[in-house]
DNA sequence: TGCGGCGGCGCC
DNA sequence: AAAGGGCGCCGCCGCA
């Protein structure tokens, strides 16, 4: 039967930023209206809580309707079951029938909102604008916890439900739907985030307590030595001023200024982030500049200002379910559009700090903070605290595998070039990939040639090395720089050769539409119909990269003319005056790097796919919850999972050894 | 006062 | 000819 799109407007006191779980499950979440459209027969209906229960056609269409299509359609489900179910007797509905057009926005590389994909798509239906006043005026509690119900803005809101409504079928008519086993990785996806990571609540607590009265602290001092020029760590713009003012003479802010410029899309700016302090209080150290004393003592104090981490343990607090204690909702499926990869929103899982405390540390630091002792180095102790802070539930332990660089074995795998094969046997004889690559490349120095594997592979040259080598704090001569790029091209051909191919590969697609190019064990191909216009990277597996609003442009370049291809990209968010989506160019080193992003990542959905108790993923890592007396068995089954190569896989060797944690960690 | 822009920071 | 890119969140900055 017919589709069904379906909109929610709805008001709470509980904040729409403690998660859509909590709010769904608070008890003053209540519906405003609910916009119905039937996606065959175009039949549209708006309930209203007030009209009674819902008209039998209504629920019959909802009831017979192969998929339910919402935008963010995880919020209208949860709507639907705690609110629509419980208060309003909705019958229930299969959760395999929900359908998020947000995802399926993501899948053909759009941006997630309703109202940027239709303004990318440039539909006709758009999002209308008047809606955020209307949730600001009924959505959202007055001061004293009352609603208003004024019965005008409560109609108006029912025809801005329904427009939204509309937009949505639009726009998902627009854009391709998602695969069946898209629609199933999603789904796959809402388990996880209901299943949700359980936080130590009170760590979190006390850890809050601590970092705001270090931030409290810090401020102070700050305050006093630069006489109120500077008020917080996280004044940039200020501290810069100050910092520059402060080292006097001319001559003397000239060598200040040179350290804090930087280039920025070819614009000069002044920057004085974690990398430049780093290198003031070097040089100041070395005798290279001179800094006054106040001037460090202030670097110092916004580095550890920087480290703080209040606002993460705020929002694990803010965020954990009040029963249990779980943080739900932090991952979205194919959030990023470029690769398909997920990305996590909310609790970001995905950038807590990786250097941090054991969970026997993290339980002796929560100790000493429960009986008020001083912590050293606070902030940095506390910044340490984040992933420890996510815990198993009672009974149980995490169990935690990662892949063994994963990337660096699926470019040269992805290339299907015999000159690979090389590498990939360093990976399968479990030799070290960094000896070998620093042999093949005639120096005698495993750190340049870990820093090159990292930094190379992509089309990456002195800039991208020497970012890396910055990370590891080994700075070498432009020209020495400049020499192992061209040993690591030499040495490794099959990857110049596969950036050539890739380029290539998108420029041949785009000149034969609907014709497929091979391009290593990739395809490309370009659907005109699609977007206006779409490249779309095949890989192995059938998953779709898409480049929407695709063009082959011919430009001339002060060393000549050449084509290249440019698309629309989701990720840009266009100026608030911009007529046309922003765009980016492909060039055969991204294009690489996409692939290989994008592969790693099928891998991931792959594993997921055949494993139980998934509480979180970064990436290259999947966490389990499980039984501490079971903990051995998934052990081995989550690493026969990860190192067992999918059928479109055959010949690319994986890695993982997981352990077993009482605390998340690195 | 509100809001978009942007710098800064963390991860893979 | 050369090119690192993929994310999300926070808070200040500066404009309307």
């Amino acid at each position: 039967m017919p589709n069904i799109i379906l909109d929610f407007e709805t008001r709470s006191r509980m904040p729409i930023a403690a998660g859509a779980y909590n709010y769904a499950s608070d008890a003053s979440t209540d519906i405003l209206c609910l916009g119905v459209i039937c996606e065959g027969t175009g039949n549209e209906w708006l309930w209203y809580p007030s009209d009674g229960p819902l008209p039998y056609d209504l629920t019959a269409a909802i009831q017979a309707a192969d998929l339910i299509k919402a935008h963010n359609a995880t919020f209208d489900k949860l709507i639907w079951e705690f609110v629509g179910v419980d208060d309003y007797a909705f019958p229930e509905l299969p959760a395999n029938r929900w359908y998020c057009t947000s995802a399926q926005c993501r899948v053909n590389a759009l941006p997630s909102s309703l109202d940027n994909a239709t303004r990318a798509v440039g539909v006709k239906m758009r999002k209308d604008r008047r809606g955020a006043q209307l949730i600001k005026l009924l959505s959202i509690p007055n001061d004293d916890g009352t609603f208003n119900t004024d019965p005008s803005a409560l109609k108006e809101m029912g025809d801005y439900c329904l427009q939204d409504c509309r937009a949505t079928l639009d726009l998902s008519q627009s854009i391709r739907q998602m695969t069946p086993q898209e629609h199933a990785d999603w789904l796959l996806t809402e388990d996880v985030n209901e299943r949700g990571a359980k936080v130590d609540v009170e760590l979190a607590r006390l850890a809050l307590d601590y970092a705001e009265d270090e931030k409290l602290a810090i401020a102070e001092a700050l305050t006093e030595i630069t006489g109120g020029a500077i008020t917080k760590h996280t004044q940039a713009v200020r501290a810069r001023n100050w910092v520059i003012e402060q080292c006097g003479g001319d001559d003397i802010a000239a060598g200040i200024v040179a350290e804090l410029t930087v280039f920025k899309d070819g614009v000069k700016k002044l920057s004085m982030d974690k990398a430049i302090r780093s290198n003031l209080l070097l040089k100041a150290a070395s005798g290279d500049l001179t800094i006054p004393d106040n001037v460090l003592d202030v670097i110092e104090l916004i580095d550890q200002g920087s480290k703080s981490s209040v606002s993460k343990f705020q929002r694990m607090v803010e965020l954990a379910d009040p029963d249990d204690h779980r943080v739900r909702g932090a991952f979205v499926f194919a959030g990023a559009g470029q690769t398909q990869r997920f990305a996590s929103r909310g609790l970001q899982m995905h950038n807590m700090r990786r250097d941090c405390w054991g969970a026997e540390e993290a339980i002796a630091i929560k100790q000493d903070m429960a009986e008020n002792y001083e912590l050293d180095n606070v902030m940095n102790t506390l910044s340490k605290l984040l992933r420890p802070t996510i815990i198993p539930d009672t009974g149980k332990v995490f169990v935690v595998g990662d892949w063994s660089a994963i990337e660096g074995r699926v470019l040269p795998w992805l290339t299907n070039d015999p000159d690979a094969e090389v590498v990939l046997d360093v990976f399968r004889s479990g030799e070290d990939i960094y000896m070998h690559t620093a042999a093949a490349m005639r120096i005698d120095d495993r750190f340049i040639g870990k820093v090159a594997t990292l930094a190379l592979g992509y089309q990456g040259a002195v800039g991208a090395f020497n970012v890396m080598a910055k990370a590891y704090g080994l700075a070498l001569p432009e020209a020495q720089v400049i020499a192992i790029v061209k040993k690591w091209r030499n040495a490794n051909q099959w990857a110049v050769n596969f950036w050539r191919e890739c380029e290539r590969a998108v420029i041949k697609a785009m000149r034969k539409p609907a014709t497929y190019v091979p391009c290593g064990r990739c395809q490309f191909i370009f659907i005109e119909g699609l977007i206006g216009g779409t490249l779309i990277g095949v890989l192995p597996d059938g998953t779709m990269l898409q480049y929407p609003r695709a063009k082959l442009e011919y430009v001339e370049t002060q060393w000549g003319g050449k084509h290249q291809v440019s698309y629309m990209k989701a990720s840009l968010t266009p100026k608030a005056d911009a007529k046309a989506w922003p765009r980016a160019t492909l060039y055969g080193g991204i294009i690489a790097e996409n692939l290989t992003q994008a592969v790693a990542g099928c891998l991931l959905r792959y594993s997921l796919r055949q494993l139980d108790d998934v509480v979180l993923h970064v990436h290259d890592e999947i966490v389990l919850e499980v039984p501490s007396d079971i903990a051995d068995h998934s052990m081995t089954t989550l690493q026969t999972v990860m190192e067992t190569e999918p059928d479109w896989a055959e010949g690319l060797p994986l890695k993982a050894e997981p352990v077993i944690m009482e605390r998340y960690g690195k």
